[in-house]
This record gives structure tokens, sequence and C-alpha cells, in this order.
DNA sequence: CCTCCATCGTTGACGACCTCCACGATACCG
DNA sequence: CGGTATCGTGGAGGTCGTCAACGATGGAGG
């Protein structure tokens, strides 16, 4: 049990997964810069466009596992450019519901294209079979996080009441 | 065309390997604390502590895939901390070989013990064969890295000019 | 109705981390 | 010998992660 080299390190779980995080997102921020975006931002602006009658800061918060107060910025950068707004929310007025302008759509769209031509390179070597095995493993991973992967999000356990219910009227 | 919805982004595999990686760590980090570590200084230690001959900081950047500055700042700290010493080559006088120190070795295989434990927790979805085949995919993935990922590496290049030119094994 | 407490967004602070640039010392090539 | 490249280092500037606190609101209970 003396020697026991844990490993030669390049075999640590969680120094690849660091180092490959890095590496993509090195790359897709280099491609984003066109649209003037960063990673973060732009999956911000995804979630926003996905969402029909926006989203949450909460929720973007809780899915990104960013904490709360980031989120505040992203919103505030994305809202500058013209690619989001904050509505009112109809049911709670605390929260805001930050959903794509139209423009904000088109550049989602354009940005979408780019950033996976970006995110190419890095993955240049793993066939498609291949990244939807990595899709799963880390979709796995993610799944059972058994610790709080979000800061800001004390508490906030369990199952989402009903994040993605349609407004029921 | 098609709307071409990239993605519901928590397919993204950029999206999915930050995150990953930003769990990992997370609970990596908690883990080391208890040896006042964070995961980069244990990184380099591990390094030091396998090089028999100590590791050129040079070396510790690239294989880490940092800047050469952030290196000399973790060695600092745990040469502060009594766990590597910085010891001159004799074949290069520019080069400084950052070695473990005895107390350097003891405190990496015990915290090597504590960081496993703590990476186990995001890690308990998998088991070793899948945990093996993330290993190969992230392998992979980093070993055609098409963009240089550590950015002081400038021009340094070299080592695998050839893109995957016979990745038999 | 009124009070206590949880939640949402926001702000501020602080430290960790990344990226780039420049420098002195040394090695190496011709 | 001169010119160029490399190693370690320092510093500036920006991004990111974490935490604590606050006002505004919502909700439960008396």
């Amino acid at each position: 049990m003396e020697v026991l080299m844990g490993q030669p390190l390049t075999d640590d779980l969680g120094f690849l997964l660091s180092r490959a995080s890095g590496v993509v997102v090195r790359a897709t921020n280099a491609a984003l810069v066109e649209h003037g975006l960063r990673v973060r931002q732009y999956s911000v602006l995804v979630l926003a466009a996905d969402a029909a009658e926006g989203i949450t800061q909460r929720e973007l918060a809780d899915v990104l596992g960013l904490d709360p107060s980031q989120v505040v910025l992203l919103v505030d950068e994305l809202a500058a450019s013209g690619l989001v707004e904050r509505r009112p929310s109809s049911t709670d007025r605390r929260t805001k519901l930050v959903a794509a302008t139209p423009r904000g759509r088109e550049v989602r769209s354009a940005a979408a294209r780019t950033a996976a031509d970006g995110a190419g390179g890095p993955l240049a070597g793993l066939d498609q079979a291949e990244r939807a095995q990595l899709r799963e493993l880390l979709g796995r991973l993610l799944a059972t996080g058994g610790a709080p992967d979000a800061p800001g999000s004390r508490g906030r356990s369990g199952s989402a009441p009903r994040t993605g219910a349609e407004p029921e009227r």
C-alpha cells in the first residue's frame, strides 16, 4: 500500500475532465468572438430562446450550475446587446422572465453553427457514435451529482414544481 | 430549412463537459482542503513526485495546459509549504527541476486517497467499466486537440505533428 | 388583517484563475 | 562572435466562483 501511485494523473478522471473542458470551452469561446459572445452568454441566450414564455433567472442559475448573482450580470450584458429582455411575470412579481428578442433568436442560430464549428476542432477525434457515448456518460455523471453543484442553490432540493409546464393560461 | 435547434443545450458536449468538470473539481477541491491543497497544486505535486529527477516547469505547464506564469505561482506555494523544492538542472542552467520533498511524497499519498474519495461522489453513477470508457474518450479528445490548449505554448507544437497517424496500440 | 419566514433578483466584496506582454539569464546555431 | 530561441519570472487586466447581505414580494398561520 506504500507506493500506490494514485494514477499517472493523465488517467485521473477529474484531470481529464477539466482539461477537456478547458480545451473545448476555449475553442468555442474563440469561435464565438465573431458574435461578441462568450460561452456563458451563449448558453443563457439558448435557454432564453428555447423557452417560449421566457425563463426565470432562478431556473437559469439552476440549469447552468451558476450562482444567481452571475446570472444577473450575464443577462445584463445580453440585454444591453439587445439579444434578450426581462419581462415581468404575470404570476409572481418577484421573478423576471428572460426572453430572447427576434434579433436574439437570429444571433442564437448563427452562433449555434459557429460554436459547433469551433468545438468541432477538439472533437475531431470522436465520431458520432463516440460523441453520443460521451454524452451518455456525462449525462449520467451529472444526473447522479451527489454534491450540490450550484453554489447559490441552497436548499433548492428536489423536483422543480413544474418548470416546463405549459403556462396553463 | 428546418428550425435547426442547435440542441437543448443539455445535449451539447461542451456544456456537459464544462458542467461535469466543474462538479468534479469542486468536490475534489472540497476534499483537498483537509490537506491545504487545491486541485491545481495537487496536480503539480503528483507530477513532481512521479518524476524521479524532478520535472521542468516548462513540462509542468505543458502537461497541465497552463500558462508558465501560473506554474511559477503554484510551485511557489508548494515550495513555501515544504512539499516540493526547485533544484538546478545539471545540464541547463535556465531550467529548474521541481522535485517533491519526502514530506511532499507523504502528503501526495494521503491526498491521493482523499481526492479520489471526494471525486467519488459525483462519479458514483459510473461503474469501473464506464469510467474506463470515459477515460478512453477523453484521452482521445485531448490527443487530437487540433487547437493549442496551453496559452503559453507558443509554437511549442512539435510532439505530435502527425494527427492521429496510427492510433494503434 | 397582520406577522413571520422563504424566495427572487440584485449588489458588493474577495480570491482563484486565465491571457497576454515584457524582461533577464541562458542555450544554441551559424 | 552575433542573432535567435527558450526557461523562469513578474505584472497588468479581465473573467469566473463563492459568499454575505439587502429590498421586494409571496405564502402560511394566527
